[in-house]
DNA sequence: ACAGGACGCGTTGGTTGGAC
DNA sequence: GTCCAACCAACGCGTCCTGT
């Protein structure tokens, strides 16, 4: 199986910022969603063989308009004996437009982009720590030294309404607003904090907070800003079986 | 010092069991 | 029968502990 076999261009994106992510490992498939079920599973029809396979889905989020039966596919191939199941389902395409199913690819992505130095002087390290735990919570990044530290959460957005607006969270998440809570805590200790939407949505121009959908994260993003953490959006381009940050999105916080 | 195993975290809809 | 709380599901990643 290669990106040419789907028409699929190689190179990375003149615009892209950094990486590449290899976000399809293994022995990667294309194939064409036939259902998802339990929240983690979903079985695929391998478009090189014509087989239903299982595929583990990273993503347990409610993952609106992202899933669609009939939808192209791509997947991760694991040799892990250890694994139930061998594929783990990474991206699909909905109308023309790339989605990015794995949240573990959001924070891959912006590692890259910050040891790069793409986001900014203020986010720009050469070896960010991963899962930082503090005071019975865990952010995604630590940059800097203990002079300034300057953490970073991450928060994946696959959710699109309209023409072109991301939107965030796409369920009621109690978690994403404590995410919110301990990056305000740190500032007022006298650390920066920065909040990163990962847009893994080809179609996706802007992000906004889902008031509808969470109404007390949207009050609390817009509390936490106030205080002085920051809100930024990237877009990433796919280009299979890589993916790349390529540029900053406008936030409409309100 | 290093390797390997155990464990915790994060994610949310479905299932199960108890209370009413 | 309905409601609610607790638990479970699969996986990757990080941390901690133990053995060599």
């Amino acid at each position: 199986m290669c990106a040419a076999d789907f028409g699929i261009a190689r190179c990375a994106p003149k615009a892209a910022w950094a990486g590449p992510v290899k976000i399809l490992r293994g022995e990667w498939q294309a194939g064409t969603l036939v259902r998802r079920y339990k929240r983690f599973l979903a079985d695929v029809r391998l478009k090189a063989s014509n087989k239903v396979v299982t595929a583990h889905c990273p993503n347990t989020g409610a993952m609106t308009g992202c899933l669609e039966s009939g939808a192209d596919v791509w997947l991760s191939h694991s040799d892990d004996p250890l694994r139930k199941t061998s594929f783990t389902l990474e991206l699909t395409r909905i109308d023309g437009h790339y989605i990015g199913l794995n949240t573990h690819n959001a924070n891959r992505l912006i590692e890259e982009a910050i040891i790069k130095g793409r986001l900014g002087p203020a986010l720009h390290d050469l070896h960010p720590d991963r899962e930082v735990t503090f005071e019975g919570g865990r952010l995604d990044f630590r940059l800097g030294s203990q002079a300034e530290y300057h953490f970073v959460e991450v928060k994946s957005v696959t959710w699109m309404e309209g023409k072109g607006v991301g939107r965030f969270p796409d369920a009621k998440s109690e978690r994403a607003a404590k995410h919110l809570a301990h990056l305000a805590h740190l500032v007022k200790q006298g650390a920066s904090g920065t909040l990163v939407f990962c847009v893994q949505h080809s179609g996706i121009k802007s992000v906004e907070p889902a008031r509808d959908i969470d109404p007390l994260y949207a009050e609390a993003l817009a509390q936490v800003v106030s205080e002085g953490v920051v809100c930024k959006a990237f877009k990433t381009q796919f280009r299979p079986p890589h993916a790349f940050v390529t540029k900053a999105l406008p936030v409409h916080i309100r």
